[in-house]
DNA sequence: AACTATTTATAAGA
DNA sequence: TTCTTATAAATAGTT
């Protein structure tokens, strides 16, 4: 594969030779990866370079591999030891895990809308009710968000309301105790009071996006746009 | 490398997945081969398909390979026993298996709109957002089968006309030539002559719904109502 | 480390 | 399974 064709005998230029055997190295330890995956299989590769360097893979581990390939190898006759046995029971748990994340890892794909050409016609109308029940409950989820906020807004309005209103009436009072002192700019007049109170005809509110395990201070307000 | 790309991921059709794994088996093993050749490298493969089946290759033998990884990697560390280093290994990957399957679990639930109340307001805007994205994907997904079957129902009803008008010809020529004979309902008059043809006219058009990888007879028709 | 002309591998179809 | 063929991927030789 390249700009010339070339025999399969050792290549004798060193330099060559180390070129080729990085490039070829990083495309057979690809090729087992992609073998292992595609097909499912258990795979060891172990490669040491001419000048001693180890290079390996292996999807579950090089040693497990290489225990199930003596085991393989030794007729299944002996009895397996007690060591073997639980290594036994714990790469059949491995391989059992392995294949549930394989099935999530697909409906998740599916839900998300790929890898779909591996489904029926019926599958996908099934998966598109789920998906319309899925979306309501998120839409639904957000409104109570957003309204739950905007209730929090409204009390903490009144609260205020009610705060002004006493302290006004506070101001008048010493006011009317102390007539002859200045207090031109004490009563500044309310920003409740000149414009239409009462959240349901606006158009805008800014609200505080409430945080799910967050406490609350007047310092951490986030400005949401209601769309 | 063929026909068409494919994702590198698990082959879910196990006649499928067998055949390539038999392909690229031979061609890991040819590489592993030539790799060692070319470059004088020492290399040990071992594969086992996933019903078990094992596969080798080994320039020197597997064994002997084998041993000098052992002794390439027990210097260093302290040498703990294979089987207990197998069991450490296996434990870790349980537990880290498990950890993801929770998390798919959970991100499955998000996407079919459970357990939302973990979420923040902007999780949910996002996850609205991919949902969105996704019943749009299954939604093209489904026109497109529809549209192929309409393509393909199309295709077949020219067909059967071109048929029939052979058929009548045919009919026709052996009336004018043995006209004594009683040929009373040798000529049915045509469905295709009753009606206005062509499909685009149509409310309503039962269609064979073409499953994937099934191979189709003139047996198995599902009849499917466009909605 | 890139680049590309070629060779190889292989996916899909028969 | 095995063969064929169109296409994707790997890589030999070069810069």
């Amino acid at each position: 594969m390249g700009r010339g064709k070339i025999e399969i005998k050792r290549i004798e230029n060193t330099t060559n030779r180390q070129v080729t055997f990085c490039k070829r190295r990083n495309g057979l330890l690809k090729k087992a990866y992609e073998l292992s995956v595609l097909c499912d299989a258990e795979i060891a590769l172990v490669i040491f370079s001419s000048r001693g360097r180890l290079y390996e893979y292996a999807n579950n581990s090089v040693k497990a591999t290489i225990d199930r390939y003596k085991r393989a190898n030794s007729d299944s006759s002996h009895p397996a030891s007690a060591a073997e046995a639980n290594i036994q029971y714990y790469q059949q748990e491995a391989s059992k895990l392995r294949r549930q994340i394989r099935e999530l890892q697909n409906s998740n794909r599916h839900i998300l809308g790929e890898s779909l050409s591996s489904l029926s016609f019926k599958e996908l109308k099934n998966l598109e009710g789920r998906l319309e029940k899925g979306i309501s409950r998120i839409r639904s989820k957000k409104n109570e968000m957003l309204f739950a906020e905007i209730e929090y807004m409204q009390k903490r309005e009144l609260e205020l309301q009610n705060d002004n209103m006493y302290l006004r009436a506070k101001i008048a009072d010493s006011e009317r105790l102390q007539p002859q002192q200045q207090q031109t700019n004490l009563m500044p007049s309310s920003v409740y009071e000149s414009m239409p109170s009462g959240a349901y005809d606006r158009n805008f509110l800014p609200v505080t996006l409430l945080e799910p395990n967050h406490h609350y201070s007047d310092q951490d307000q986030i400005a949401l746009q209601l769309v």
